[in-house]
DNA sequence: CTGTTAGCGCATTCAT
DNA sequence: ATGAATGCGCTAACAG
């Protein structure tokens, strides 16, 4: 006589005529009941289809989950198709699948975290999120949070140096003092336009990435005793090829045509040579680009990327691990820079 | 006198001197209670610090969870890094994301539903798991299941004509009937192993997408009245760079040579191309090579590659959109054959 | 329109 | 080693 089609750790304990407790702790702790009795209650429950407690139940009781919320620093939509996003995924994945825990991808465009933070065991936040409310309820949300790229004084934090690695390939690609320079920045201001930026005092104190990369950039300009034009510099709104190719454009085409160009992104530098190429002007003799990534497509590009490559997926993996580890840290990453034929 | 620093429904209820089902309406159902008390009450959570009624104990009682599974064929890692697979991903995304609905990722490598079974609404599967007892178990699940790329008789699924499009698309590559044929296969067989192809037998009763493209291509190579040699087929066993190009080396240094490669993939077909050009071939005129999935740097590459183009952004759209409506049935998506000079 | 109450399915004392 | 009882935080039915 089979009781429901669908068991409850209750109504399987009844059918089997020990107690609930008897159940739970065959699945939970063996520990606290004989081996046999244990795997003749185990055996028992399979047979009869029941899976074990349920999870939901299970977590509402624990007030754990086995889930992750991975906060994307935009809609999630978007943050699929950047390969270095991309790669970041792969790595907190591929930690987090080996120790059991599911993934949930959480868009940064939300006002708040309410429809997740109670399913959650915690978050990974891949970047500083778009919506600033949802920046003020990570401070405060009373669960386990790794930021990654930027910095909100949680438990710990993933970062590379940005500053430092622009500085390096921008030192790279510039060699003489007369070289003619335009800036091809990804997200430097708030708003989606595509534009030229002109407030550049804005940015001194800036905490994103962007701010950070022109901050370098700005050094190693300093340093090779240039001088940067106050229109030299543009505004990406999204890492797209439609964008970065018309940005692009407008940079080659503008006087006096830059011969060096700083991209914030490989897409955006891979997009600029696209866009050069066809103007006819050769790589690198009338324009170096240089990029910012690593990502694959840029080394099989012809000529051959040169670009900051820092390896996304090691910092998925550490993101991951500080997290199961619960460690209070900060981590910083470790770049390189690739030098293609590009510059 | 405020009370414990996390509410729940029942303590805020007794901090403003209500019933717990007061509250829980005024988040809940607008309707039973005045605007003005709604408001009222809203105010004072907020006030509070109370942002509603949990959401893991509301979705034990209610049994729903907005949360959709996203069942991936292999590992989350892998997945990650498919182009074709993360467009498909955008359009579920944008879709569920619209609708407030959140989108954990699972592995086909799981053996079971288990750990999330009970903390969602339903699976979106794209393409067949790889592991055989989750397809068992996705058969039988009692929740909502909409599959892609593959049937299982569950709610609805979603797919394309892909021995249809293969037919097509191999129908164009194939003009001479002494043309020399060479299939670069993606997962034609069980096991993880990059090797030429022998039993062909097999394949001709096999659902998997592998299968029913390999038989429109036989089709259309029949059709030209070419005799395909039992060894001019090989498996790659997952669409990566590294693995597509040590097949396109090796079919390309088989003799006779073939001068027309039919490929599984764009990511394979691309792959191809830069070892067939590395080799010093023209293409297409020592050897013509066409793709599958219409994958953007396929468009970018030059020359540019003859495809067949799947909107895989609109099917994972369509998937979401199923899964939402719950309506019972099968979508066909369209194709296109997109025209390059690799062929 | 509001309050009381019985579970959703389970883990964990505390007895025995 | 086991069973009974309590409550995790909430919703919905029902009674008022």
């Amino acid at each position: 006589m089979t009781k429901p089609k669908t068991w409850t750790l209750k109504s399987i304990a009844k059918e089997l005529g020990v107690s609930n407790a008897t159940v739970s702790n065959a699945f939970n702790r063996p520990d606290q009941l004989s081996k046999a009795r244990r795997e003749e209650i185990l055996a028992a429950c399979k047979k009869l289809g029941y899976f074990g407690p349920n999870k939901a139940a299970q977590s509402l009781r624990r007030g754990t989950f086995n889930i992750v919320a991975l906060v994307l620093p935009d809609s999630v939509e978007y943050m699929v198709s950047d390969p270095v996003a991309s790669s970041f995924m792969r790595g907190v994945s591929a930690v987090l699948e080996k120790n059991g825990i599911n993934l949930l991808l959480f868009s940064g465009n939300n006002d708040n975290l309410n429809s997740v933070v109670d399913f959650v065991d915690g978050f990974i936040c891949y970047g500083r999120p778009r919506n600033k409310q949802l920046v003020e309820q990570l401070k405060q949300v009373a669960k386990h949070v790794v930021t990654v790229d930027f910095n909100i004084g949680r438990d710990a934090s993933v970062n590379v140096n940005n500053q430092q690695a622009s500085f390096d390939i921008a030192k790279h690609a510039l060699q003489k003092n007369d070289d003619r320079v335009a800036i091809l920045g990804l997200r430097l201001l708030d708003n989606d336009v595509l534009c030229r930026v002109y407030e550049h005092h804005e940015f001194e104190a800036g905490q994103s990435i962007a701010h950070q990369r022109l901050r370098g950039y700005h050094q190693a300009i300093s340093d090779a005793g240039i001088t940067l034009g106050d229109d030299r510099t543009w505004n990406i709104p999204e890492s797209s090829e439609r964008f970065a190719s018309i940005a692009a454009k407008e940079a080659l085409s503008s006087t006096p045509r830059p011969n060096v160009l700083l991209c914030m992104s490989d897409l955006i530098a891979l997009a600029a040579m696209r866009e050069a190429l066809k103007m006819g002007l050769s790589i690198p003799e009338d324009v170096k680009i240089v990029g910012f990534d690593g990502i694959d497509e840029g080394q099989r590009f012809v000529p051959k990327l040169t670009t900051v490559h820092q390896n996304s997926e090691e910092k998925g993996r550490i993101a991951a691990t500080l997290f199961l580890s619960k460690e209070q840290q900060t981590a910083e990453i470790d770049y390189q820079l690739q030098l293609g034929q590009s510059s």
